[in-house]
DNA sequence: TGTTCGGGTTAAAGTAACTTTAAGGGGCAA
DNA sequence: TTGCCCCTTAAAGTTACTTTAACCCGAACA
């Protein structure tokens, strides 16, 4: 593959960042990213600052930022005025809720092995029908 | 609200088992619970067997199985000659996943943690454009 | 000189699992 | 009677893409 950091093809930018092409013309198109540079064939040409800037992209949905979370993040970091302590303030949120869902998905462990082991212990392989487990599951709350 | 285990509206069905109306039509649509019986106004009509039925469901649904799974389930949880020797393998698989996701999630709580901290040590509230934080989340891998 | 191949281009539809909206009907209490 | 709340439907919206169809372009190979 060709790279020139002064004008990679989308494939290229694509492998760089770790991100689909169609995905950069989705971005594109919700305008996360601007409006790429085309070269005579009509192709997107891209430079490093759009590897900064979808790396920093990336970077945010890995974080577990929504689209819109990460739209605001970008702004932020190219602002020349506005601070960062609302972005810290966002990540902040997100570890809490991290956290919360940390919670969540342990106790899901818990209940999901108990499900598990009650099976193993009183069904021997019954017809689902009377499978200890199964019966539980269709009892309301 | 009139509760008869012999004849409920959804919207009782709905709160009997913690899942929205709107749900409960979609779930019949894609024939995860059976076409409901109707009244003489054409409103449907539910008893205790669709309570068990949807709370099971919802139970599937609440393990994180999603609508295929679940509908797997519901059919061996019914099934009086098939095992539950697969369900339980089921079961088993989504521990995995769940264990995958918790280290995930974790691992990613850290990093959230160490920018914010970045942040907090090095910025005192500069601009985002210079954010030590965002700095790093400019450059590639 | 074909033609084949691996890029690139677009618009539109598909995905999961619902939720929301619009537009209407039914039945009961004040 | 008039609200009011619940019910009905079909269709569109949601999130964040992915997949598909149908096409173009430049380079390498027989």
């Amino acid at each position: 593959m060709h790279v020139s950091t002064n004008s990679m093809t989308i494939g290229t930018l694509a492998k760089t960042c770790d991100v689909s092409a169609p995905t950069i013309r989705y971005y594109e198109k919700i305008a996360l990213l601007p409006l790429a540079n085309r070269n005579a064939s009509d192709q997107r040409r891209y430079t490093a600052s759009d590897v900064e800037r979808l790396t920093f992209i990336r970077r945010c949905r890995d974080f577990g930022f929504s689209i819109e979370q990460s739209r605001d993040l970008v702004a932020l970091s190219n602002s020349t005025t506005r601070g960062c302590s609302h972005s810290r303030d966002l990540a902040a949120e997100r570890v809490t809720e991290i956290r919360a869902k940390v919670s969540e998905l342990k106790a899901l462990e818990k209940s999901l092995k108990s499900l598990v082991q009650k099976c193993e212990t009183t069904c021997i392989d019954g017809t689902g029908n009377d499978c200890a487990s199964f019966r539980d599951m269709r009892m309301p709350a």
